[in-house]
RNA sequence: GCCGGUAUAGCUCAGCAGGUAGAGCAACUGAUUUGUAAUCAGUAGGUCCCGGGUUCGAUUCCUGGUGCCGGCACCA
């Protein structure tokens, strides 16, 4: 008989099986009410499931992380109980929580509508009030083949047929609607709430693979209470606001045309952003002994069969016809470039290790459902480096680009900042001897450095491991920038070698860095993350100057002038309009610094200040206000929002 | 690339059961000299994404394409 023990070090007997519902029951009204699931011995049991033996429980509320996937996994559930019930002969296949909410994919010939989602909505918040009993069943395997064949539900026997023999099949019963599943469940409908709410319909791959068909999927969100949904709907609206497609249009930063696609027309502003990042990147370059170089855009095709990318990446690859005959292809990466340059010459080992850095305007061909805004494009310029060291050289090296990552990252505002470890693939180059030094270095520097990475086993590339660093933007998105590579194979491919202190020609290793990635790319994601409040060192305009008469025009030329030679990029705005108008429309194009000029400030030779997001202004002396936009400025990154 | 949606003025959108279109904001002109998120009045602005078809007539219906949006797959 069990006995029970509790988190708090109590412990229950009982003289018959016990549930976890009458173990919360006994414990307290509310906790019974809010409970979804109960932990026995770590494993999550349903609710109503007999513990018959000794175990430590503990109760799974359902505003817990673990709870509210459960509520999000059986929304799911019931969504698939409405679907089934509005349209029979729908199949269903699988249906699992997700951050934030859920989604089901179902297999059926008609598209669902957005109107459709309404449908089921009402029909799952129906279920709900039906409150139907939850019940799991251990069912024997071939049996529930049999029984989801007969109810022409294929998807589901095919994956009772892969789940591993020892496993036990279990089913649950709600109503009508069985559905192969590990559990647990909630004890009935009821539990599950109203706090949920569908969201899209799209496409998704059965098993997640191209070649397999299509499903529909449909997309909700759930929660704990009604409140949490509302939060997390109007957060969502938020996200919108900030979206760096709207924020380019709004800042006049960038567009896109039909014409080009995946390609950006950077606007005036939106230029001055760049260049301010790429010579931001370039000064960091230099304090860490990179040297830059420009390495061509066309290349006959035979450089690239060379290298291996035309075989391995060549339907990404932009080629051009020439009168000439030739085939040259646009570069997608600026590797094979830089080996070139290497290659000029006679090096020796006491010129390694060599940083060769480019600002490189790549081109792949991505295909057309990928592209979107900044994030993702055709045509895009990589703050890319190649490092040609020794064996030896490989940890030190990384270090370094190690450390210099993260503290750029750190000066343009982003600390939440994730590492994966990507080691050998199954199809590879070089021998498992080089393998194990180029992953042991890696590790090393990760371990000097004392940073905490996840290990992604078997997704390195095929010519050496990596280190991928994962930004997570404001609202809890990661965006992949960095990269850290090492390259055991393309320069012998390309028939580089160095002088080693033995005299004898040797082949170097190439490391691949990218700190920004993208620098399209990284726009769009600090665009999102401050949400168009860039730092002051960053703004394409850091400060206006508004006049609010005529009588200051002059005055607020000389500021201008005085902030420019400060080296702050300002513009004076002497228009005959009202100063909330000006105030309102600088703010929506997010200057972050307005300087209003009246009468008071010409005759005083002050200014009153104001910061973008902030109602609040001060008056203060002309040049105090210079040398404190000065400092922030210097200051660059560590800018509070 | 795949599934679904969508395309009307610079932006956000309305409209047309087939008779070539309209609002708000923005722009431009004029008046207003203004103290921190929209002063007033006027003017101008459209190949209704692109081909093809049906029709006396297509922005509207059909069809093919393209871009974009939401996902999926892809991102060496």
């Amino acid at each position: 008989m069990p006995t029970i023990r509790l988190p708090d070090g109590s412990t229950r007997r009982y003289d018959h099986p016990v549930t976890g519902l009458q173990i919360a029951e006994a414990i307290g009204k509310s906790l019974a009410r809010d409970a979804v699931a109960v932990r026995v011995d770590g494993s999550l049991w349903d609710l109503t499931r007999p513990i018959s033996t000794d175990a430590a429980i503990e109760i799974v509320t359902r505003e817990s992380p673990e709870g509210l996937e459960l509520l999000r996994h059986d929304a799911a559930h019931v969504m698939a109980e409405a679907v089934k019930e509005l349209w029979p002969d729908t199949q269903v296949t699988i249906g699992p929580a997700i951050e934030n909410g859920f989604y089901y994919d179902f297999a059926r010939n008609e598209a669902f509508t957005p109107e459709d989602l309404a449908v089921i909505e009402e029909r799952m918040k129906a279920i709900v009030e039906r409150d139907e009993i939850i019940v799991r069943e251990v069912w024997d395997r071939n049996e529930a083949i049999a029984f989801f064949r007969t109810r022409g539900e294929e998807y589901k026997a095919e994956i009772i047929e892969v789940i591993p023999g020892e496993e036990e099949i279990t089913v649950y019963r709600q109503g009508d609607f069985i559905d192969l599943c590990r559990g647990p469940h909630l004890p009935s409908t009821g539990r599950l709430g109203q706090a949920f709410h569908l969201l899209r319909v799209s496409g998704a791959y059965w098993r997640g693979d191209a070649r397999n068909p299509m499903l529909q999927r449909i997309y909700g969100t759930a929660w704990a209470t009604e409140k949490q949904l509302r939060q997390y709907l109007q957060q969502l609206e938020e996200a919108e606001k900030r979206d760096h497609r709207r924020l380019g249009r709004e800042m006049d930063l960038f567009h896109f045309q039909e014409e080009a696609p995946g390609a950006v027309f950077w606007h005036p502003k939106g230029w001055a952003l760049f260049q301010k990042l790429v010579d931001y990147m370039r000064q960091r370059q230099a304090e860490a002994e990179y040297q830059e170089v420009n390495t061509p855009e066309l290349m006959d095709r035979s450089l690239w069969e060379a290298s291996g990318h035309w075989e391995s990446f060549g339907e990404n690859m932009f080629t051009t016809g020439t009168v000439d005959g030739r085939c040259y292809a646009i570069k997608p990466m600026n590797c094979p470039g830089h080996v070139q340059v290497f290659k000029q010459g006679i090096t020796s080992y006491r010129e390694l290790p060599l940083r060769l850095a480019e600002f490189g305007k790549l081109h792949r061909y991505e295909p057309s459902g990928s592209l979107h805004g900044l994030l993702r494009v055709r045509g895009f310029t990589q703050d890319d480096a190649h490092i040609f060291c020794t064996p030896e050289q490989i940890t030190s090296e990384s270090i370094a680009v190690c450390r210099q990552i993260l503290d750029i990252y750190r000066d343009l505002g982003f600390e939440d900042v994730r590492i994966k470890f990507a080691d050998r693939p199954p199809v590879r180059v070089g021998s498992n001897d080089v393998w194990d030094k180029a992953e042991r270095a890696l590790l090393e520097a990760l371990k000097v450095t004392g940073l905490e990475y996840t290990h992604n086993p078997g997704e390195g590339a095929f010519y050496g491991p990596k280190l991928e660093f994962v930004l997570r933007d404001a609202i809890g998105r990661d965006w992949q920038c960095g990269t850290l590579q090492v390259d055991l194979n393309m320069p012998s491919r390309l028939g580089a070698s160095y002088i080693g202190e033995d005299g004898h020609k040797h082949t170097p290793v190439m490391l691949h860095r990218a700190i920004l990635g993208s620098l399209e790319r990284f726009i769009g994601i600090l665009l999102e993350h401050h949400a168009g409040h860039l730092p002051l060192w960053l703004a394409p305009t850091a400060a206006k100057v508004l006049t609010i008469t005529s009588d200051a025009d002059d005055y607020a030329l000389d500021v201008v002038q005085q902030l420019r030679n400060a080296g702050i990029v300002a513009e004076a705005d002497l228009r005959n309009e009202k100063i909330s108008y000006k105030v309102r429309e600088h703010s929506v194009a997010k200057v972050p610094v307005l300087l209003a000029v009246g009468a008071r400030e010409v005759e005083q030779k002050t200014v009153a200040l104001r910061r973008l997001g902030s109602k609040a202004q001060k008056v203060l002396p002309l040049g105090q206000a210079i040398s404190e936009l000065r400092e922030e400025i210097a200051a660059r990154g560590r800018l509070a929002a």
